[in-house]
RNA sequence: UCCUCGAUAGCUCAAUUCGGCAGAGCGGGCGGCUGUUAACCGCUAGGUUCCAGGUUCGAGUCCUGGUCGAGGAGCCA
């Protein structure tokens, strides 16, 4: 009796009879030859079965044997320079094959090129192609790395919840739904606020879960529906921050070149430039960043570009700018020291300079754009609570969250990371809807 | 909300700057081949050219209005 193995384990059995148990990714008959390309979940490997071998009925099936068919195939092991497939260069023969269904011969994921759109309504197997399964494996080692950092770091993990009662930030639009007598609740956009609480009682913690965001955002760096990992951490400062933050990332960009590499290179990313990731990154104020892409404004004589790289101190930098800025970099760039008008009311002034506060990104390189926003929050009570009616929010929402100042504030800082845009950025893809399973865009809910 | 671009076979796309017989590849069906790499070769079926008007002898092509989609701005991770 052959043992039922994984594809991802082929390489030590070679020479054994084996049974493995998936679907046919691909079928090429060439007269008295069949071969089968079985995906399996963890990997893919040629089965090739031979006329002379089987019954005749059975291999006139296989000849005609629709895509995606699921079956399961025994026979021995072969090291072939020639077999393709993830790992690749083994191959099965065929003694045995189970049809355990024969699908349907209009299976619509043609190997081919498809569309936006079309590929996106069949989400539900465009998740077995290859470029689409190697995305979403390296996605769970991104997240069990996210995981494995924080926990292996004194960090607590705490669920914030996803039903709020109100705006976190205040700013951007947040999805309601009726709450039985309460009138409206909302779906989160961020569990910050509710870490801040949360340090209070356990020092540093992080919460990993779903955000939404209403906003009508159309772009390749925008979901209604993303995974963002919060830490919080008590008596931290900006500084201790951002180093927190070039350890955690290249931590994640480690594991995912120790566990993903034969993923990674299948969409054909260049692995030396995550092999550069190291800490620590480069840092540069805000006011730097200013200075810089106003030499880059005067350097270009292109039109179009310099009305892309037009900006003044006080803007928040757009996708063309961090572009620009990062482009100098082979590493993530920290910028840091925002104009506080741009960022959220939340944020510790600069000492002496209460028109800059002390926020940080992280743009990641290659032109992928920021995957983290961070701050020292502010701890004083009555700086926070005019800051409040500053932006005029109500202050009996945030009763609560003003407590944390009375009794036992500390200096805290913490960042979201965007899960999707830093899967897109390792994967070295065009867009986070990719990044996801089942992406939620302002135009798509389905699948 | 604004700007730009797009919609032709199940899918990806052609269809002469400047209107003149609706095409190919993939996928499907039938046949051939013992080493294919999205195999190849032969045959075959497959169309409300997004919708509604208009101009014209004639519209996939030009005009008007609409629908749907894309990615950029704003906002953000």
């Amino acid at each position: 009796m052959a043992s039922i193995i994984r594809v991802d384990q082929i390489a030590a059995c070679e020479g054994q009879e084996v049974t493995v148990q998936g679907w046919v990714y691909n079928r090429t008959d060439k007269g008295k030859l069949v071969f089968l390309l079985v995906r399996d979940g963890s990997g893919f490997v040629q089965c090739v079965a031979f006329k002379g071998d089987l019954d005749a009925a059975l291999f006139d099936r296989l000849v005609r044997l629709p895509q995606e068919s699921s079956v399961i195939v025994t026979g021995p092991v072969r090291a072939d320079k020639r077999a393709p497939g993830v790992p690749g260069g083994y191959e099965i023969g065929v003694k045995q094959i189970e049809i355990v269904q024969e699908a349907a011969d209009d299976y619509p994921m043609a190997l081919k090129e498809h569309g936006v759109d079309f590929a996106l309504d069949h989400r539900h197997l465009w998740i077995r192609m290859p470029s689409q399964w190697a995305i979403l494996r390296i996605r769970s080692t991104v997240i069990a790395a996210i995981r494995e950092w924080f926990d292996t770091h004194g960090f607590i993990n705490m669920d914030t919840p996803i039903l709020t009662p109100a705006a976190c930030e205040g700013t951007t639009t947040l999805f309601e739904t009726p709450y039985f007598d309460e009138g409206l609740a909302y779906l989160a956009q961020s569990g910050q606020l509710y870490n801040e609480a949360d340090i209070m009682a356990f020092g540093k913690v992080y919460c990993f879960g779903p955000t939404f965001r209403a906003e009508k955002s159309k772009t390749r760096r925008h979901l209604t529906e993303f995974w963002m990992v919060e830490p919080e951490i008590a008596f931290c400062d900006l500084d201790q921050l951002m180093e927190i933050e070039e350890q955690f990332v290249t931590h994640i960009v480690k594991r995912v070149l120790r566990e993903r590499l034969p993923e990674l290179k299948s969409l054909g990313r260049d692995i030396t430039r995550l092999e550069k990731i190291e800490p620590p990154f480069p840092r540069i104020s805000y006011d730097d960043a200013a200075k810089i892409l106003q030499e880059a404004y005067d350097a270009t004589d292109d039109p179009e570009k310099k009305e892309l790289l037009k900006f003044e101190w006080g803007m928040d930098f757009g996708a063309p700018h961090e572009t620009e800025l990062t482009s100098r970099f082979d590493k993530p760039l920290l910028v840091y020291g925002y104009p506080t008008a741009v960022k959220a009311f939340y944020m510790e002034p600069w000492p002496g300079r209460p028109e800059v506060c002390k926020s940080v990104d992280l743009l990641a390189p290659e032109g992928y754009g920021e995957i983290i926003g961070g701050s020292e929050r502010m701890s004083s009570h009555d700086l926070l609570l005019q800051r409040l009616h500053e932006h005029q929010l109500p202050e009996e929402a945030f009763k609560w969250y003003l407590d944390l100042r009375k009794y036992g504030s500390v200096p805290h800082s913490g960042f979201g990371m965007g899960v999707e845009r830093t899967v897109a950025w390792l994967c070295g893809i065009e867009h986070i809807r990719e990044a996801i399973a089942y992406p939620r865009t302002i135009k798509r809910v389905y699948p």
